[in-house]
DNA sequence: GGGGAGGGTTTGATTTTCCAACTCACGGAG
DNA sequence: CTCCGTGAGTTGGAAAATCAAACCCTCCCC
């Protein structure tokens, strides 16, 4: 009998499914940016146009991007993030805070964030409940689901 | 003479160009729970064997996972997360906790984090300086490259 | 010497991407 | 009025990536 054909419950791969294809949290970062027309989006993303317009329909269903008309005659849109989008920003910022440190030196950042305290951004995630900082050795995996365990599908 | 070409320099670009692409994250998740073999992850995560195969060559190319020997005759091995890698596991939290709230009720959610506290994990992304939990609007950002403005190219 | 694993390749059919060109609706300049 | 430019997409076809299933090779065990 072959093992079970449906991969792993998660919401990681949930996630990923409404975001993670390509061009899609670009659009967001420019979205939460402002930057919500469509030559804008083509322009700092450079993405495909047919692309974009297909990533953009998915969001806006995703329910993490809205388009509203900014002008009637001509009809002229802008896409803006919901709150659900406007949640995914911190993804965005870990993994902006992530390139920095292993793709780039510290004096070629391209795009520097600052935080309503006065200092530069530096994302850390943390645990709600203590405060730390969350590492792995930290961290212990609880799976559900029945029928999965940390290592895999149990007894097809 | 038309526009700049090149989309808008950015870590989070440079970042999903390594990790971005389809089943590289949920490849990273598995590695992180200690499932490294081939096997495991064709059946975790639900991959085609020959996509599987590209994604881990870049990875490991990219210096996040390594590919080591755990058994010579026969040759058997498995992928473990580097430094970089276990370094990128809190941007998983976060989409997972993203998908845990948006995509799913409370009771089910198909894995719980436990932190070594003793509290179930919820990550929380942090400004480093200031301690608070990251918002949009606590935001601003600061571009820079020469050439780029938050709203995009200046003057082709 | 037959039957598994484990760790991949190969093959061929389907999907996606990509890019350039095209559309349509206006608004303004001449 | 005609031409030009802008915004927001569509369309068409070639190129690349994905998919599923089958295949391969090396061992180990009986």
């Amino acid at each position: 009998m072959p093992a079970a054909k449906t991969p792993r419950p998660c919401s990681i791969a949930d996630t990923l499914a409404l975001v993670g294809e390509k061009y899609s949290l670009l659009v967001l970062r420019e979205v939460c940016l402002g930057n919500g027309r469509f030559d804008q989006l083509v322009r700092n993303i450079g993405a495909p146009r047919d692309i974009l317009t297909t990533r953009l329909r998915r969001l806006v269903d995703a329910g993490i991007l809205t388009k509203r008309a900014y002008s009637e005659r001509p009809q002229r849109f802008e896409y803006r993030p919901t709150q659900a989008g406007l949640e995914l920003e911190p993804v965005l910022m870990t993994l902006m805070e992530w390139g920095d440190r292993h793709l780039r030196t510290e004096d070629e950042r391209p795009m520097v964030m600052e935080h309503v305290c006065g200092n530069e951004l530096v994302p850390v995630v943390t645990c709600r409940a203590c405060g730390d900082e969350v590492r792995h050795e930290d961290l212990t995996a609880h799976p559900q689901v029945p029928g999965w365990t940390v290592k895999g599908p149990t007894a097809a």
